[in-house]
DNA sequence: TCGGAACGGAACGTTTTGTTCCCCTTTACT
DNA sequence: AGTAAAGGGGAACAAAACGTTCCGTTCCGA
């Protein structure tokens, strides 16, 4: 839940050198969660939550948008990790269906969909979103093969539930995850070939109190 | 897919009168469509959207937040409309499915979901939404005393499948709705109890060039 | 001891946005 | 016909928000 992707750093470092290798972190951990929250967010709000002065991002990035590209290039690469690790896998279904709870606990999904459009893409990243996105594909069709899922799905119904997976958010990121995986599996039962065995939904069931937080006033 | 509740106007009245009739709807039209896809737009996008000028608004609405007040009270009404209505109907699966669907044509969840919070609630409408919760959770337990549905879901699931269904959206409200029924269509398979006849997926499947859409650039 | 990297945060100029205001058009009524 | 008022368009205004810059300070490393 941390960190980007060369999360080599932060060792053999001293005093300041060390401190500001952890702020690179940091900041990127509070611009997810900040822009997550509010795609439209101003960076000082970022500042705030990673508890660094504006400085501290502008010695970093040369502008906002920079910050935003490389924050949703980072989830892209996360997503390309997690599909080529689930293409390893030797069962089609749990490569699929395991690669897809990975995604959404990752949070990735939510990333590309929030932040797209704020930021004009390089062509690195859209040479990366292309492969990302038949990695995906090739495991869709993996499961589909395997005879594991229902005739009338195609790939892009994966791309669906997806988003609607990232569209479930409560205050505690904790159990944003764990409702999502709910949500995830429900999903995943209705996608399944017919007759397949149904695990039963996971986690804690969702409370009434749960969903009406949005109401509290401010 | 417009007018309030009260759609009752418009007709009997002659010259100007019936101008502002018209507009009354065309500025919740517009400000429904507006505020649905940036909860933070301006008041003036609303305005332009609805093809009248700022002074339109300001007439009707003391200043934003009675707007957007108003505008989810609206919403919570047709939600109210909708839940009675299917009440009536003698089939418990098919009252608690085409509500459902209902809703997620209407778009009715988006709107509570995405502009909670953007303004204070009025008493009647923490009571409208408490009442709209009973009823809507009355046809889940109806749906579930005649065993269309899986043991272990709870009558809150169906408020994250709403939420979920509210998260799909493209460029074209049309589609939109398409593809809304699609994901709720697989998310009730996945609630519906093992077992039971899955009717085949509704609408034309996705096309990859459909979820790619925000990465145009602009 | 000293140069400079790292930083906090005030300051600045621009853009955005909610609201008001002025004036024109149309309608209803005498 | 004449008039008062409702309805409305859109410029104007003031306040807020925001991205970015800049200055002063601290503290590591040599």
């Amino acid at each position: 839940m941390s960190s980007q992707i060369p999360a080599a750093a932060e060792a053999g470092l001293s005093g300041r050198r060390r401190q500001a290798a952890q702020n690179d972190t940091a900041i990127l951990d509070a611009a997810r969660a900040v822009f997550l929250d509010d795609p439209k967010a101003p960076i000082a709000a970022v500042a705030q939550r990673a508890g660094v002065g504006i400085s501290a991002l502008y010695r970093r990035y040369p502008g906002k948008e920079d910050l935003l590209r490389t924050l949703c290039h980072d989830g892209l690469r996360r997503y390309l990790a997690e599909a080529e690790a689930a293409a390893a896998d030797p069962d089609a279904w749990s490569a699929f269906s395991t690669f897809l709870q990975r995604i959404v606990d990752a949070d990735v999904h939510s990333l590309t969909v929030h932040l797209a459009g704020t930021f004009v893409p390089t062509a690195e990243m859209q040479r990366d979103a292309e492969r990302a996105g038949n990695l995906g594909i090739a495991l869709f069709e993996r499961a589909r093969a395997a005879g594991r899922l229902r005739p009338d799905v195609v790939g892009q119904d994966v791309g669906l539930a997806l988003e609607a997976c990232a569209a479930i958010r409560v205050p505690d990121p904790g159990r944003t995850r764990e409702l999502r995986r709910r949500v995830l599996a429900t999903h995943l039962a209705g996608l399944a070939a017919d007759g397949d065995p149904r695990p039963p939904l996971p986690g804690p069931p969702p409370q009434a109190a749960e969903l009406n937080w949005r109401w509290e006033q401010r």
